[in-house]
DNA sequence: TATTTAAGTTAACAGTGTTAAGTTTACATC
DNA sequence: GATGTAAACTTAACACTGTTAACTTAAATA
């Protein structure tokens, strides 16, 4: 009776061959660039067989979007992190703006790109939350612990508002770098520069001691 | 001999009406979601004559682009600018913070969508470093009052480096909400509190004294 | 009046996401 | 072993996209 089984097991090779293909052409050619039939073309299958698996383009880039929110969060936690909150933080910024740096089309898709609300399924709900797979959590999980390690300023109590501002802080340099690194409008300053003082300015910000 | 001013001023004539057409779709209904044929048809034109005014729909949304750049800076400059360079930082942010929020698709077109290069025109040079026309000169400008008025730190100098922070700072905040305002991963805080806190957090990281 | 110029149109191309209908293939039942 | 069923996959097609080439039209010039 492992039929099932197998007839599952084989149906999600062939998802997931067309995750794979998908993901590779989003992240060189973003969403636009790539077509349904260029990804069938890829694992070598019919453009509407992707259509079995998903419901459509967009669920399709929705689901590499949550699998890779998943793997930020893999990196956060399994990365050496400094046991200081604050310095936490600090490594998390950096991280972050690696990968955005790194995956630029990439980064553009998770978090450049308004998506339609789109429920949280079972496995979502799971997820969200939880610091080990949920790369928000695990900030939020640090700035509580800076907050009750009595880092920061007394008065700023609100970790969500707090880890929400960082966040906004850093991927306010990395989408600002991709939407704009060559117009001619401005000149820009060296990206790492930017990254850095951009840390430096949000985190002295909040800290008690301008040391 | 004034039939070659009457041509021209009938042909930039339609030209406008094509962008004044173009503009009011791409803001209601963002730039993948309006075709060359919407435009055609909301101007009475066939969907090829916007191809004698503009060369495709990138340098179409490219126009409309620095257009309202160059509105923006108007609105910096005309409206009740506090003296003060660190008070005028803060409005500025106020308003950039307004437009975004009033204008989302628009503020996607203009700075969450990654252009090609596209040179410099001779009308751009003579906007850009402008204050007066250029969004990023002013407050640029601000801030050089500001080091100059001995308001920040000593060490910072780099004027570009605290202007383009500062600007990534506020654009955080307002892509983030654009992007991801429904998602259900994140439990927003109101925008407002995340904009405000945000150039609290980016000036106080900045001011000498803290107050 | 004939010629030129250029704005605007029609028809078409190659591409897109997506659907409906049909095929194939492997399993379950009689 | 023949028959029925379910589901992965394909083929053909639809309605759309941005864009080009060739044509029309109308006005200004010579």
């Amino acid at each position: 009776m492992g039929v099932k089984e197998r007839r599952e097991r084989e149906k999600s090779e062939t998802r997931d061959k067309i995750l794979d293909a998908a993901r590779e052409l989003f992240i060189t050619e973003g969403y636009d660039g790539v077509s349904m039939r260029q990804v069938a073309e890829k694992i070598e299958y019919s453009p509407t067989a992707i259509y079995v698996h998903f419901a459509d383009k967009e669920q399709l880039f929705h689901e590499l979007v949550h699998e890779d929110f998943a793997r930020l969060a893999t990196v956060f936690t399994s990365a050496a992190m400094p046991a200081n909150p604050v310095d936490r933080i600090r490594e998390i910024g950096r991280t972050y703006t690696q990968f955005g740096a790194h995956y630029p089309n990439h980064y553009k898709l998770m978090f450049m790109t308004p998506h339609p609300p789109a429920e949280l399924d079972e496995l979502d709900r799971e997820i969200k939350g939880n610091p080990e797979s949920d790369a928000y959590a695990f900030l939020k999980l640090s700035v509580e612990q800076a907050i009750q390690g009595g880092y920061f300023r007394d008065e700023l109590q609100d970790a969500d508002l707090i880890s929400q501002t960082l966040w906004a802080a850093v991927h306010g340099v990395i989408s600002l770098q991709i939407a704009k690194c060559n117009d001619g409008w401005v000149d820009w300053c060296p990206f790492e520069d930017r990254a850095n003082f951009m840390l430096d300015l949000t985190l002295r910000g909040m800290l008690k001691e301008s040391s």
